[in-house]
RNA sequence: GCCCGGGUGGCGGAACGGUAGACGCGCUGGACUUAAAAUCCUGUGCCCAAUAGGGCGUGUGGGUUCGAUUCCCACCCCGGGCACCA
């Protein structure tokens, strides 16, 4: 314990920070041990897209987690906390476009500037494992990874009509098209395409996708994801349409309420199934005709307009319900979509309101067949939708629909006239991007072979360097013929290689695990490492991503684990999503001018400063909002941190002691330790700083006395630091040399406590006549209930209360509380 | 419309069913300074009161309980997600 005098300085975190952040580097602190026998911990946040610019909202998202992945550090797990970028994608191109820059020097100069910015925050990233997805090492493995979905029948090509964005000439995945179908990205509204595409087979997962007992997750998370996939168990039901003497005799409907087939009183089909033509009778057909086109050429506005009007044409044919034996008119409409279920739906106006509208606009009959309670025979002026009785319904008459739903769909199974079954709502992950800056799909069209997978030696198919940017926006791969002629790896001959680019959630769909071995060049990732390292313990990021990257992921997971290059199932056991910071009560835009800029607060009060702040706002899961006025706060309580840190200490020796005072900072010091631990684990970062200000706070009050062992004061402002040293690590590794102890505090344990020195000795006990509180007495935990009865009764300001009252009862809770009753 | 969150001082926010408002911002007053800034000390939910004390208070209305911000029911407002999915 040395004397601290020489220190007295002021605290300027500019010098301190960089100073730090170079010998942090410079001896290897952050590198991560493979061969620690202490439990791994992989904690990892989102990787940020190369836009530039580390805004606050990255500094959000990554100073807690930072934070964290410390804690558990010195909670004794061995930490993987990575960091990398998200390298691919429109905006860089469209840099190129506009700018003439090409998208790989737009790229690497924001990665450079970026790199610059994440340096500055001072987290625990081990730079060596940097990972750049744009960068040919890595976008390789996309490619070999490719393949072995190819392979295993999970990746195709298919000729259909898709979603596709004008302003980013490109398709997009169906999740990737927001509310009011708009581009996640630009939010350009999308339109219909049909082109050939590349897609992978997620939906062959759907059902496992829903299990989510292998996850800590919030809950909001698992809702989000299992509406998008959305699972509906029903029955596949037959109509007989042998009469048109077609290759097939039954259309197929799909339902999940069977119970309602004997009301079905019309059929409709959507305007692109494949059977409209062949059913529609001669004198329909212009009619028919017309309602195709309308539908396709209907602009995605008109089909948004919320109270769209359900129409439809009949085709003039009729099909016939083998349950009753009656012939139903089958009807195109565009309410049906082509793309769930069979296409086809059984038209049940009495209870489904599509259908109920549908039948009031062309006439059609509305037949009861499951009566409400107090139903008297009377017409209904809308769908009925909830649970009754059946009627109209043959032997089922009389039974409660949600029994008969079991009954009439065995009797269905048993007639051969349809089958149970579940659909699902999600669609295969298109990732086919009509763009330049991705990763190139590994495929060569040949004429004769048909599609050839590129050879995994010629792996990776790199990105012509030399591509020329259109502002027409067609893909530059098309046009480049170096890249597109080749020879067909199977024949010989010449053929053409795909210009189609992979969505950039493939990218982030599997770079968890190359984190484990970032620079492996044998796989996409070291399987004994991957058997040490994953999955990821505990993932950070913005919900936003819910149906998107988290559920590629899993996708992805479970994928390589069928096709055997990994053994687990998910990715991510543990998720946290934080909130959003926002700025002014608005979200931050240029447009706004509301755009905090980290940079200039961490010139001002340093990084320490900016991180603790960030995490003080409120809740990390709420967000919260940016102030001023507010960093102030935290930057005054890091220079009291530092003024008490810099005391001389020896000011507290041969002076007046006291056990009593040196027992209670103790006890202080204990019951400290045991919060912020608490607190960090849970990632309650708020409350953690809240509880080492107030710690602090009474310090500056017990130094004033300077009736305490100076070794109880030692241990006391040590705890400070190293509880903080996860929240701050600049100055508190600053602090800890100053203190006299060796480099590095980043390598030191979390502060112990010990559970007997935690008890008080007097604890205030309130007191409650009624359920008000009218007073409060200090007593030790010891009393007896008697006595403090005693105690109680006789005290004035209670007596106040009770005079004159009758005693009803009292309520003790021990060392906390009593509640005095009276009338 | 359906499914999640969330409504607490002037503000951000704390509170295992047990003293509502910790901690911080802002503001009062004071110290230091020629002065300002910075820093330190003091007070600070609202109303009445000089103080003591009393009353009222966690979106609204009910309920359970000795006791409710916390649990239950109904409703209002805000944020997010989904929305012709048969």
């Amino acid at each position: 314990m040395t004397s601290l005098s020489s220190f007295d300085q002021k605290y300027t975190p500019g010098n301190i920070e960089s100073k730090w952040q170079k010998k942090w580097s410079k001896d290897l602190v952050y590198k991560v041990d493979e061969n620690s026998d202490r439990k791994k911990w992989y904690e990892l946040t989102m990787f940020p897209y190369t836009s530039g610019d580390i805004h606050i909202g990255h500094w959000y998202a990554m100073a807690p987690s930072d934070a964290h992945a410390r804690f558990m550090n010195m909670i004794g797990f061995n930490v993987l906390h990575p960091m990398g970028f998200d390298a691919f994608g429109l905006p860089a191109e469209n840099a190129a476009i506009k700018g003439g820059k090409h998208p790989k020097s737009y790229t690497e100069s924001n990665m450079h500037n970026m790199r610059r910015q994440l340096k500055s925050m001072g987290n625990m990233y081990d730079w060596d494992r940097e990972i750049v997805t744009c960068s040919p090492e890595y976008y390789k493995w996309n490619q070999w990874l490719f393949l072995q979905l190819y392979e295993a029948g999970l990746a195709y090509r298919d000729f259909a009509p898709v979603n596709w964005c004008p302003s980013c000439n490109t398709s997009l995945a169906n999740e990737q098209v927001l509310d009011e179908n708009r581009c996640e990205r630009c939010e350009t509204i999308v339109a219909r395409k049909n082109v050939n595409q590349w897609l992978f087979r997620i939906t062959k997962y759907a059902e496992e996708l829903l299990d989510f007992s292998k996850l800590q997750w919030p809950e909001k998370i698992n809702i989000m994801q299992s509406n998008w996939i959305g699972r509906s168990t029903g029955v596949e039901f037959n109509f007989d349409i042998s009469e048109h003497n077609l290759p097939q005799e039954t259309l197929t409907t799909f339902t999940t309420r069977i119970d309602t087939v004997f009301g079905v009183t019309f059929i409709v089909m959507a305007p692109e199934h494949h059977l409209v033509k062949s059913l529609t009778i001669q004198e329909k057909i212009e009619e028919v005709e017309r309602y195709i086109e309308h539908s396709s050429n209907q602009s995605e506005l008109e089909r948004l307009s919320t109270e769209k009007e359900k129409t439809g044409v009949f085709t003039g044919s009729y099909c016939i319900n083998s349950l009753t034996g009656e012939r139903v008119p089958i009807f195109i409409g565009d309410y049906v979509l082509a793309s769930y279920g069979t296409g086809v739906v059984m038209g049940v106006p009495a209870h489904d309101q599509r259908d109920f509208e549908f039948a009031k606009k062309y006439d059609l009959n509305v037949r009861v067949v499951i009566a409400p309670d107090d139903w008297e025979g009377q017409d209904f002026t809308e769908a009925f939708v909830e649970n009754g009785k059946q009627v109209n319904s043959g032997k089922f008459d009389g039974m409660k629909n949600v029994d008969a739903m079991e009954q009439i769909a065995n009797f269905v199974e048993d007639e051969g006239l349809g089958n149970k079954a579940t659909q699902y709502r999600i669609r295969d992950w298109l990732i086919s991007r009509q763009r330049y800056w991705g990763t190139p799909i590994p495929i060569i069209h040949c004429n004769i072979c048909g599609t050839v997978p590129v050879p995994e030696k010629d792996l990776p198919v790199l990105l012509p360097d030399d591509a020329e940017f259109r502002p027409t926006g067609e893909s530059p791969l098309k046009l480049k013929e170096s890249f597109v002629n080749v020879d067909c790896p199977n024949c010989g001959k010449s053929a053409s290689r795909e210009t189609d680019t992979m969505d950039t959630f493939v990218d982030s769909s599997w770079y968890q695990f190359r984190f484990i071995s970032p620079n492996f060049s044998d796989a996409p990732f070291d399987k004994n490492l991957l058997d040490i390292w994953g999955p990821v313990d505990q993932y950070t990021g913005g919900a936003e991503h819910a149906v998107m990257h988290l559920l590629y992921a899993r996708f992805f997971t479970k994928a390589l684990r069928d096709i055997g290059i990994l053994n687990f199932d998910e990715p991510f056991i543990r998720l946290f999503n934080q909130g959003h910071i926002i700025s002014g009560a608005h979200k931050m835009s240029k447009s706004r001018g509301n755009v905090v800029a980290p940079d200039e607060f961490v010139e001002k009060y340093g990084a320490d400063t900016v991180r603790c702040y960030l995490m003080f706002i409120g809740p990390w899961s709420q967000g919260g909002e940016w102030s001023d006025d507010g960093i102030k706060g935290m930057w005054r309580w890091m220079n009291r941190v530092w003024n008490i840190t810099s005391r001389d200490f020896s000011k507290l020796d041969n002076i007046n002691l006291s056990d009593e005072s040196d027992m209670k900072l103790v006890r202080l010091t204990n019951q400290t330790i045991k919060s912020v631990y608490e607190d960090l684990k849970k990632f309650k970062f708020n409350t953690s700083l809240a509880i080492l200000m107030q710690f602090t706070n009474d310090l500056n009050a017990i130094w004033e006395m300077k009736n305490i062992k100076r070794e109880t004061w030692v241990k006391a402002i040590e705890s400070l630091i190293l509880m903080l040293s996860p929240l701050a690590p600049h100055i508190t590794e600053e602090m800890w040399q100053k203190l006299g102890n060796n480099f590095s505090i980043h390598g030191q344990k979390f502060p112990s406590w010990d559970e007997d020195l935690l008890k008080e000795d007097l604890i205030t006990l309130v007191i409650q006549v009624n359920g008000r509180v009218r007073d409060t007495m200090e007593i030790s935990l010891e009393t007896d209930e008697s006595e403090i009865n005693q105690l109680v009764l006789n005290s004035t300001k209670i007596k106040k209360h009770t005079d004159g009252k009758k005693i009803l009862k009292t309520i003790y809770i021990k060392g906390k509380l009593i509640n005095i009753v009276v009338r």
